[in-house]
DNA sequence: GATTGCCAGATTGTCAAACAATGCTAGGGT
DNA sequence: ACCCTAGCATTGTTTGACAATCTGGCAATC
């Protein structure tokens, strides 16, 4: 027996807190629990049917993963996402998605492919649900940042996106439309696909760049415009 | 009431999972605990002087920091460092200080002002004890990447960084002398902190891009040719 | 003698209940 | 109207307990 090194992946892959963990995260993206909603302790560890020390546990990931706020002697909150931390969201994404789209020479073929997959999938469900959208678009980008080929990386880029999504869905939910996707939004979406199966690096990042770029700033506009009626 | 120093209204800066995560952090990197350790939970929870399930939490912190690896109904163990974790943490180091690199141009005077310091801190400081270099020139690449100006990204770098740091601590512990810090090193760090000082975008990237690269490849070379004593 | 099956100890997983500490709110005194 | 205080709700933390699971060694079997 050669015990390979790197996996052992024993089943009972999920415990109990990142059971819970998950379960709280997916209420949160989907914008269930809207940001600035209080976690109560006692209540929430009762709904969900499990004590409040494996609840706490649970809040702390996500706290980590920066979902949740906690205020001591407070209690916790959904983050609240406010212009600053578009900005800073939008950042990352330039760093990441910029780097990736140069790097995008040296990345493994494997990888070029599946930004081609995603782009297929996104360019296909385009005109679907608005939730499906989002989720194809994030899907797409994140397909990006793999070419770096970086687990870290693409760790990051995830809660990025994690944090991001509840404020997208909040958005369609406001406008109603297809407010989100702006109509030359998929064309941009094409270039940049092509551009990255062309491997042109420069190309690339120069697509990526500005269309981030569009996509706060309207982000932004709407953000600021509407000062979130959430409460006092 | 003058608020002279330190005894100030309590602010309840840190509760008292934090600083249990605060401790065994510091106990990690230092290399106090040792890759590989197991963390009993009820040995620690009392030696620390605090109930299990604090423990528990502060294990969670640590955990999504990526300090220590957890395997169900088997322990946590404090994370060991391979040459597969090396290339990812020098891959983000290449992104992340390769970027803030080419973006001194766009930087703010206070931030260019803070490598300066930074770099000087590090002049100074060699030939000091060998964990203190560590630490400068650390902090030295900390300011590089504050020039992108955003939290977030800090924050991801201050996790690769204390990542690395057990692994920097154990190789100058091995080698006893001054392997880490290269005679040509200082130069390097000149002649970065000199770029970014005059701006000059492409020019910081290159000389951090082939800094990191270095580095990345004398770790590798000590790394893999010491296979560490720690497993089976 | 080597392998298998199995049992006891140790350790983690989870819970219930409790009490202290703190923040918020409402009511009373001025 | 304002300040102060009492009381309630919520979090912070502990204790103790029990179930589930892993580890290592012992005995029985081939």
């Amino acid at each position: 027996m050669s015990p390979s090194g790197t996996s052992a992946p024993r089943l009972h892959r999920s415990s109990t807190i990142d059971e819970v963990a998950s379960l709280l995260r997916a209420d949160i993206v989907s914008g269930e629990l809207a940001p600035g909603t209080q976690l109560r302790e006692v209540a929430l560890a009762e709904s969900i049917g499990v004590s409040r020390p494996s609840l706490r546990e649970a809040l702390q990931v996500l706290r980590q993963e920066g979902l949740v706020r906690h205020e001591p002697h407070r209690g916790t909150f959904v983050t609240t996402i406010g212009p600053e931390e578009i900005v800073d969201i939008y950042q990352v994404r330039r760093v990441l998605e910029g780097s990736a789209g140069r790097a995008c020479r040296k990345a493994g073929a494997a990888q070029i492919e599946r930004v081609g997959a995603a782009f297929t999938v996104l360019a296909e469900i385009t005109g679907g649900d608005n939730f499906d959208v989002i989720g194809a678009d994030l899907r797409f980008h994140q397909s990006i940042v793999a070419l770096l080929g970086s687990p870290r990386l693409d760790a990051v880029f995830d809660s990025v996106v994690t944090a991001l999504r509840p404020c997208l869905v909040l958005l369609s939910r406001e406008a109603g439309g297809s407010t989100i996707m702006r109509p030359d939004s998929l064309g941009e979406h094409e270039a940049m696909a092509d551009a990255i199966a062309a491997r042109k690096g420069r190309e690339a990042e120069r697509l990526l760049s500005a269309h981030i770029d569009r996509n706060q700033e309207l982000l932004l506009e709407v953000i600021g415009a509407d000062p979130t009626e959430e409460d006092e």
